[in-house]
DNA sequence: CGGTTTTGACCAGCGC
DNA sequence: GCGCTGGTCAAAACCG
């Protein structure tokens, strides 16, 4: 067997994660949602929120070798904690994008990314024609060599930290998959399979065959400490319109990578909003998402969007209240994810959609959608075979603790950045609702469905969002291409 | 027969 | 400079 095939089935302990505490950013420069019509600047918003952001993160300063700044946000896996190596690959590709990116600060450091490109898995911007030209600049041009990344780590971190900026941002998302890839709905072809280091499990490479110049590439290996989990990390922009049964994790990357961009922008702590379950300073804690891990490394900042825990714990009980199934049974995302190769999600999650929110949504109580649509519903992810569960043990919400959620939630930069991408990406694509906006971003952490629906309840929920203007067309849940189906046609 | 998967080889970046 | 590693290529095999 071929050495690049040979297992190896050394394992490096290195599941502690390391992360690096940031000073303060001042700035945060302006974040543009643009998308057709709808240009949002969330940079006031930013500002105005500054004070209220939190540290979230159990933030650890063990290892200051490794540019690599993990929120220890759950379950982590080694696989994870080994994406240190694995970023510090170029990716030359983005180099193009240096000079329109963001401004990250981590440890004191300023790190750009890039506005167009960082999105992976949603088209933004960024024409075919731009991607074709990415790429092959990949092959022409590199702005800096390598040997003058070298130089500039040894000498000048600054340089360091413009190649951190050329790279692109990486989405892993760690879901519970029998199949040996998840059904994000795209259509992948594989290209590749290695052993990685510290995994026994191979790694598979898919490029994305929807389209012929698509740059998205993803990378799928086994959790080696439960074999259930399939970390698939995606990587690129696609330059094509997505199938709806893909539009749920383009989105979820989309938005990931936007609250990593805009948390990355807004503060200078690492602090992003997501839940830390090693978090040991939390006085306020954050709006909810999946366990999430951010890591930056000398390349792909990534973040990891675990899926596979009930990674809202009664630590956040507080806010799941608002924005989170009620936690009476043990909510696993996993539970409600069926990533299955072989699952019929696409046409069930019409099913479940049209049933669940048509009998729920719209029931004249706002906040009763949290807890009746639980939030990986809202997102796409939900898949109907746990649906009888949505309807059970509503929570007494206290007005009260309604407004403080809500205003937790609102103030936080990342919800912010999340909601403006999800809004611009949803409004930009006018007269369709999330059928119809194949490329449309939606969200992770918070019920977009919401969003999609009824623009009032935006800013009687999320009042600091009230400077948002959008007019959202009715839900389309029974408008666009049908969904049932859609994932078996790019499925062989 | 066309598209996809497999798999050995190759390349580039990085650390030592 | 060398070895390790991640990532990609491309020919052969496979499949519907």
């Amino acid at each position: 067997m071929a050495t690049t095939l040979g297992i190896r089935s050394k394992i490096k302990e290195e599941n502690t994660l390391q992360s690096k505490s940031s000073e303060s950013a001042d700035e945060m420069d302006q974040v543009r949602q643009e998308n057709g019509r709808l240009k949002l600047v969330l940079s006031n918003m930013m500002k105005d929120n500054k004070t209220l952001q939190q540290p979230i993160g159990n933030i650890k300063d063990d290892d200051k070798e490794d540019d690599l700044v993990v929120l220890s946000l759950g379950r982590s896996s080694p696989l994870e904690a080994k994406s240190k190596d694995q970023l510090r690959k170029v990716n030359k590709q983005e180099d193009d994008n240096l000079n329109h990116g963001l401004a990250l600060r981590l440890d004191g450091r300023s790190y750009e990314y890039a506005v167009d490109s960082i999105d992976a898995g949603v088209s933004k911007s960024q024409s075919p024609r731009q991607t074709e030209e990415d790429s092959l600049n990949d092959h022409k041009c590199p702005p800096t060599s390598s040997t003058g990344l070298k130089a500039s780590r040894s000498e000048d971190d600054e340089n360091l930290l413009q190649q951190h900026a050329a790279k692109k941002a990486r989405v892993a998302v760690r879901a519970v998959c029998n199949g040996p890839t998840m059904n994000d709905g795209c259509q992948w072809r594989k290209y590749g399979q290695k052993i990685a280091k510290g995994n026994p499990c191979p790694r598979a490479y898919y490029r994305c065959t929807m389209s012929p110049s698509c740059p998205v590439r993803k990378h799928v290996q086994r959790c080696q400490e439960d074999l259930s989990i399939l970390i698939t990390t995606y990587e690129g922009t696609h330059n094509h319109a997505l199938p709806p049964s893909a539009t749920a994790m383009a989105s979820t990357t989309s938005a990931a990578v936007s609250m990593l961009k805009s948390s990355s922008t807004s503060t200078s702590q690492p602090s992003l909003g997501f839940p830390s379950t090693t978090s040991t300073n939390i006085n306020r804690p954050p709006f909810y998402v999946p366990n999430t891990t951010f890591s930056t490394s000398q390349s792909h900042p990534t973040i990891t969007l675990d899926l596979t825990t009930p990674s809202a714990s009664s630590r956040y009980s507080r806010y799941s209240s608002t924005f989170l199934p009620p936690q009476q049974t043990p909510y696993s995302p996993a539970a409600c994810l069926n990533f299955s190769a072989a699952s019929s999600s696409s046409s069930s999650f019409e099913h479940w959609r049209n049933h669940n929110i048509s009998s729920s949504l719209y029931n004249g109580t706002q906040l009763q959608l949290p807890s009746q649509t639980p939030l990986y519903q809202a997102n796409n992810y939900s898949m109907p075979h746990k649906s009888t569960r949505v309807q059970t043990h509503q929570p007494q919400f206290s007005m009260e603790k309604i407004a403080d959620a809500t205003k937790e939630i609102t103030s936080n930069p990342s919800f912010q950045s999340a909601l403006a991408a999800a809004i611009s990406s949803i409004v930009g694509k006018k007269g369709g609702g999330i059928a119809e906006n194949m490329e449309s971003p939606l969200s992770v952490g918070f019920p977009t469905s919401h969003l999609n629906r009824t623009s009032t309840i935006v800013p009687s929920i999320f009042p600091q969002a009230g400077n948002l203007k959008f007019d959202f067309p009715p839900f389309a849940s029974s408008k666009g291409p049908s969904v049932a189906g859609s994932a078996d046609n790019f499925r062989k």
